[in-house]
DNA sequence: CGCGACGTTGAACTCAGTCAAAGTTAGTGG
DNA sequence: CCACTAACTTTGACTGAGTTCAACGTCGCG
């Protein structure tokens, strides 16, 4: 049974823009079904078409880029909100593959609709810019850190942008989230290996800082990890339009 | 005197897909001046917002983000074509700086106006989510760089991918263009100190491979470089809008 | 119970960073 | 025309964070 965008559990947090009547009807009519799919999943795959955009209702996913060599980089983590597919849906092509972590709840979108919406829909048309200009803004941010930062510092600022995400959409309790994830993945998304990523995690762990273990992630010393990865205390995610 | 959108000198070229006589007669509208800027000048300041979008017609840049410990990462490289400030346009400050590292002469947009090419030019507006989309996956591809390559990789990597752009805006003549960035820029653009830079690049001008001094880079094994880089020999860029 | 996926640990090695100093070049002003 | 400076490039020596290799441990599942 899908859910009606009017009921959409996701519009309501602080963490996304309103929506105007007009901009929810259209929404209602550009969505043309739900999608579940089980853990493991690919939704988009590196180098084709998909004929579906989605945004992720719910469970976690992963974004990332398959090398020559066989290696991956894991390009970002997929939350509730996310919207997949706009790759595709403008270059006729996806540049990574998005891939289920765990079981996923989606809204599908008719790729060919898309274009409806830039024509009738100046304001989604923006927000998709705008999604895109954040995409972009995340990515520097990441590469900033890959360049710039030691082992210690790019997990400490990976734990508290998946924290500040995971706060906006209710996801945290107590410092304490879910985090699906491989340490395999948390490896491929910050440029280390393995076993140094074990390591660090588990140094990280000892002098009390963050603990991930068992698909939940806590941290232990926020002040700590903020001064480590550099980043305010105080801070909090921009508003931004749900698509 | 400033050029008329119609008779662009940019637009002719391959690497740029045709405009319709209403895009044309938009953007002649759209534009509102050109800017010449000398070397050095700051075209967007991380963290301001500007009052202005540019298109760079001549002269080369480079964008970066500044860290908070002093340290720089570049993100790209600034040529003629690329479009300056869609981040301010949208989200109202930028993320990044935008520096002139020659002489530049840009084309000059009215950043409110960029609310009306939303609304009455919907091609435009999908080629400006195109253009980030573009962006975003050439920042997907950067990122796989650092965490994946090492320093002659990325080195290689870098000069073809600069090869590749400056081949599309004939700049390159017998595998050689101008390349007038410091090693310090490069170092900062790959994640590399500038002492490694400056023995990679020694060792690649030595090995054949390529060589860049004095504002001018040339190619001269580039089958090897090809390889170094795990790149196709047989590239080339898909035509994009110029905005 | 055995297999596969994931996590953990130790040892050896190496690529790239840091420090420190000298060389080169273009520009400036006396 | 030459001393002087500032920006950039080059070089050598040393160091260490992170990689690689190779096991072993643990947990859930068919």
């Amino acid at each position: 049974m899908a859910t009606d965008c009017r009921n959409c559990p996701l519009r309501p947090r602080p963490l996304f823009d309103d929506m105007s009547e007009s901009e929810l009807a259209f929404m209602r009519n550009f969505k043309t079904g739900e999608l579940e799919v089980e853990a493991g999943a690919q939704l988009m795959m590196e180098g084709a078409n998909a004929p579906h955009l989605y945004t992720a209702l719910e469970g976690q996913g992963l974004r990332y880029k398959t090398l020559e060599t066989g290696e991956r980089q894991v390009i970002n983590f997929v939350l509730p909100g996310d919207f997949i597919g706009l790759q595709a849906g403008v270059m006729n092509v996806m540049y990574h593959t998005v891939e289920a972590t765990t079981r996923m709840r989606l809204c599908v979108f008719n790729r060919a609709a898309l274009w409806s919406l830039f024509e009738e829909q100046p304001e989604r048309a923006y927000d998709l810019t705008w999604l895109s200009a954040v995409e972009e803004r995340f990515l520097g941010e990441s590469l900033a850190m890959l360049g710039h930062m030691s082992a210690e510092q790019r997990i400490a600022r990976a734990f508290l942008r998946l924290q500040d995400r995971g706060t906006a959409l209710g996801m945290v309790k107590n410092r304490e989230m879910p985090l699906p994830y491989r340490q395999q993945d948390l490896a491929d998304a910050l440029g280390l290996s393995l076993v140094h990523t074990n390591k660090t995690l588990k140094s990280m762990r000892e002098r009390g800082l963050a603990d991930w273990r068992g698909g939940s992630m806590k941290i232990l010393d926020y002040s700590g990890l903020c001064e480590l990865a550099e980043m305010e205390e105080d801070r909090s995610l921009t508003p931004r339009p749900l698509i």
